[in-house]
DNA sequence: ATAGGGTTAG
């Protein structure tokens, strides 16, 4: 047996007795154990590597810092650990020491694509743009995993999508996962349409449809609203067989809560028969806003399935509880979070943030912003919010000054909310400050969203030609949301002429807005013109639209109450009109006089024909 | 020792 090995293999038949390649013959075929050299360190740099693998970060280091002699493979295997870790500052830290250590250690292009990773994951251009030249310096651009790194890079660097697609098109050969990675730094930006086009691109030039590329053009498919081509590459799913990869189910059903329907939705992840925690989360996710209910029944029932809720799931289930206001199932929710170490997920605090402002505690709110220990845009915008709807304006404001001296970027939903406190806190001449701070000094260009802020912030004190011209002067064609700001100052300052103006231009772009047509129905009215509010409210039910009532609850002793204006069911309906009583009684004491002339007119409170 | 896919907060 032995000598038929010997035979068989004719490039290793000796020459000569006393050669290498006869030596190590003999002992690894007759005299075993083998003796196989091996390179000092790769025993510690394995060890190393399975510390990383089971969280072990501080017994990684301590080894390597006790190597007498630390190759490239043991500086990689560092960097790469601490990357995989989420210690991408480390990671980084590791590759600056290793390139001034004395031992003069080269990075080769498996250090070179783990660093790379670090870079996008700290978001940091100017690192990985630092880190492009070195590759090029240490001649690892041959490597097609560095170019992939490097356009991974550059692709979720905000200003890096231009040099992703130069690094891709320097790519001689893609492979699949250059292609992959170019859809999904198009989707992550929020561009779809430039995904999916990538995507055919990449049919067009042969390349295989596999898990991988599917689910990222579903996401694509999802981030565009597209049904039609999200139902076609469902199909190409089950053609494929590709619906017993979970990541591509998860995102096929993510699709379909976005995009197509929640009872679809529904569907699809009943007829799931493998689901992980993703699954759920997407599920929970997709119901926390319409059916908020639904995602806490979702919640409860997840543990069942041998499951563990992550800081994801704890995000969705805080934004569930924050839509239905309900504080008493959000403290437990929360405490919940603590027992299970989220509390200091970023995603998970600003989430609490929001949930408890919009519960009514903005004390609460403040307690969690201030003992995060960092915070992002995110965590500022919650808290500029729920100072704002609790009418704080001015707190909100001076958050805003101190989010920039930290060092945070305001974007353009910073300035959203800043100005929503302005307009509402009166603080009219500062609002338009910041209007002109977010062009000049961080060159956003204003949408419509921000048109229609300046419009009720101008609006709303009474500076309604100013609000007009700013419509006129505006570059594009404004929306409803800009004419609905200005009808509503209209309305506020009882100016028929420009309401009726206005209301006919949200008409004409969307007329399916109910809320347009009794706002115009309220300014007739105000006026004493009820002939035209007769026809308004006809033309409103020819449409078929009823705006959704406003809903108030309250919980009392653990029992939500819920009720809307002009409701006439529930047992406990008559304390909601004794409070009500009430709370006039305190307003009129207070020196408030309400103006119930337009909400007399509000359709709830008319009766059936 | 080595790269790619899914969920996430205003």
């Amino acid at each position: 047996m032995i000598s038929r090995k010997l035979v068989n293999i004719p490039h290793l038949t000796p020459r000569t007795h006393n050669s290498t390649h006869y030596r190590t013959l003999n002992s690894s075929i007759l005299f075993s154990p083998p003796f196989v050299p091996k390179p000092p360190s790769f025993l510690a740099t394995n060890v190393i590597k399975s510390y990383f693998e089971t969280g072990l970060v501080r017994e990684a280091r301590t080894l390597f810092d006790e190597m007498p002699e630390r190759d490239v493979v043991a500086w990689s295997a560092m960097i790469n650990g601490f990357t995989s870790c989420n210690l991408h500052v480390n990671a980084w830290t590791m590759f600056r020491e290793m390139l001034r250590d004395e031992e003069d250690v080269k990075p080769n292009e498996y250090t070179f694509s783990s660093v790379l990773k670090a870079c996008k994951s700290m978001g940091s251009l100017s690192c990985g743009a630092l880190v492009h030249g070195l590759a090029l310096k240490h001649g690892v651009l041959g490597s097609i995993y560095v170019r992939n790194a490097l356009m991974d890079m550059y692709g979720m660097c905000c200003d890096g999508m231009d040099r992703a697609c130069a690094v891709f098109e320097e790519i001689g050969v893609k492979n699949s996962v250059s292609w992959t990675t170019l859809i999904a730094a198009y989707t992550h930006l929020g561009d779809g349409h430039g995904g999916l086009r990538v995507f055919r691109e990449m049919l067009l030039d042969g390349a295989e449809l596999n898990p991988f590329n599917v689910s990222i053009a579903i996401r694509a498919c999802s981030s565009i609203g597209s049904q039609a081509y999200g139902k076609q590459i469902h199909a190409t799913v089950f053609k494929r067989g590709f619906e017993s990869s979970i990541p591509v189910m998860n995102s096929v059903l993510d699709m379909y809560c976005r995009c197509i329907g929640l009872s679809e939705a529904d569907q699809c992840f009943h007829g799931m028969t493998e689901k992980d925690i993703i699954t759920w989360n997407t599920m929970i996710a997709g119901y926390e806003k319409s059916d908020p209910y639904e995602a806490l029944n979702l919640y409860s029932s997840l543990e069942f399935e041998g499951l563990t809720p992550n800081c994801f799931t704890f995000t969705s289930v805080i934004a569930a509880v924050a839509n239905m206001a309900v504080l008493g199932v959000g403290e437990q929710i929360h405490g919940g979070i603590i027992r299970r170490g989220h509390g200091d997920d970023l995603g998970v605090a600003n989430a609490l943030i929001d949930m408890y402002a919009k519960c009514g505690s903005i004390m609460n709110s403040c307690k969690i912003f201030n003992e995060m220990h960092d915070k992002n845009v995110v965590s500022w915008t919650s808290m500029m919010v729920g100072y704002g709807s609790h009418g704080h304006g001015k707190e909100a404001v001076d958050l805003f000054d101190k989010m920039v001296a930290s060092g945070v970027r305001p974007d353009r939903i910073v300035f959203v909310a800043v100005l929503n406190a302005c307009s509402h806190a009166g603080l009219v001449d500062e609002g338009l400050q910041y209007f002109k701070m977010m062009v000049h000094s961080y060159n956003i260009t204003p949408d419509q969203e921000i048109y229609g802020c300046i419009v009720d912030l101008l609006g709303r004190a009474g500076r309604v030609k100013e609000a007009y011209q700013l419509i006129e002067a505006m570059p594009f064609m404004p929306d409803e949301s800009v004419w609905g700001a200005f009808l509503g100052a209209c309305k506020a300052h009882k100016l028929a002429e420009l309401g009726k103006l206005a209301a006919s231009r949200v008409l004409d772009s969307r007329p399916s807005v109910a809320g347009t047509y009794l706002a115009l129905s309220s300014i007739y009215a105000a006026d004493g013109k009820w002939g035209d509010f007769a026809r308004i409210r006809k033309l409103l039910k020819g449409t078929g639209n009823k705006k959704e009532a406003g809903r108030s609850w309250i919980e009392v002793r653990n029992q939500t109450y819920s009720f809307v204006a002009g409701d006439k069911l529930g047992v406990h309906i008559v304390w909601v009109y004794e409070a009500i009583d009430m709370l006039g009684l305190h307003m009129k004491e207070a020196g408030y006089n309400p103006d119930l002339q337009c909400l007399i007119h509000d359709l709830e409170n008319e009766e059936p024909d």
